[in-house]
DNA sequence: GCATTACCCTGAAAGC
DNA sequence: TGCTTTCAGGGTAATG
């Protein structure tokens, strides 16, 4: 499940390999994806040079000239795949971007809940896929001032409040989980009873544990791996997440795990509060 | 207006 | 062993 640090790691690879080439062909498998592509995505990319990569959320940008941009969100089971001459579709490869030096990058997403779009533009603030989209924990928006005030104005579970892409762009379950166990702070706490203290704690553990896990290369499961395909390294690092009854690193106590809005959280029931 | 739930999808794992 | 059921989750529409 590619979550920023994952999406991070296929940024930086991405950015090495393929900024300057120039998009001549573009196959489609025609299947929807999280919703039906748009009609005119290949005729946005076509011809155009690719002139940089960035990340913004979970989404992978990358931008073309002329005034142009491609998005990339790999849902739960997305991958981008570079390959230096014929790309292996399979049936689910849902897009094969090929270049005019006989490269090509290929998407695949068997749950196809990832997203490929295009738009022109020429800047990112038109791209109606992150307009709404919330703060970049790794940027400096991302303070204990900012988010004390923001945990003040709501009611939810913490644990929902970090998920939600509209206040913190790039987070989900596996961070999250980790994050909240290094603040300890317990997954179902109301966010308006979180203290200055605690959101200051959690501003340093989702930034720590966010940095840890890009230095890693990712968090590998049996969905995610680099666009060479190599793994990532940060598993080992993981206190909480999928430890269900293992005992806890730090006081010895059992894992556990509950259900908050279809989705499982782990944590530590002798650490967290 | 805010918070929660259902849904999309397929492969892996669990259950029978 | 092999078939059927359940579960996983990002994002968003629908519901409460």
């Amino acid at each position: 499940m590619p979550e920023l640090p994952e999406v991070e790691t296929i940024v930086r690879k991405l950015r090495r390999i393929v900024v300057g080439k120039t998009v001549s062909e573009i196959r489609l498998s025609g299947l929807p994806l999280r919703r039906p592509m748009e009609k005119s995505f290949a005729g946005v990319l076509r011809g155009r040079r690719i002139s940089g990569i960035l990340r913004r959320g979970k989404y992978i940008v990358v931008r073309l000239e002329p005034h142009a941009f491609w998005l990339i969100h790999l849902g739960m089971s997305g991958r981008v795949l570079y390959r230096p001459g014929a790309a292996t579709v399979t049936r689910h490869t849902h897009a094969v971007i090929r270049f005019s030096d006989g490269s090509a990058l290929e998407y695949n997403d068997p749950r196809r809940f990832g997203l490929l779009a295009a738009h022109e533009a020429r800047s990112l603030r038109e791209l109606p896929e992150l307009t709404s989209l919330g703060r970049d924990p790794l940027g400096p928006g991302f303070s204990s001032v900012w988010l004390l005030s923001a945990l003040r104005a709501t009611r939810r579970d913490v644990k929902a409040f970090l998920l939600d892409q509209n206040m913190i762009a790039g987070l989900g379950n596996i961070y999250v989980c980790e994050a909240l166990f290094h603040a300890r702070i317990h997954p179902a706490r109301i966010c308006n009873r979180i203290s200055g203290e605690e959101a200051e704690l959690l501003v340093h553990a989702v930034r720590k544990v966010l940095r840890r896990a890009i230095a890693n290369h990712g968090t590998t499961f049996s969905d995610f791996a680099a666009s060479d395909g190599e793994p990532g390294a940060n598993q080992r690092y993981l206190r909480v997440f999928q430890r269900e009854g293992l005992r806890c690193r730090r006081c010895r106590g059992m894992i556990s795990r509950l259900r908050q809005g279809n989705r499982s959280s782990y944590y530590c029931p002798g650490c967290q509060h």
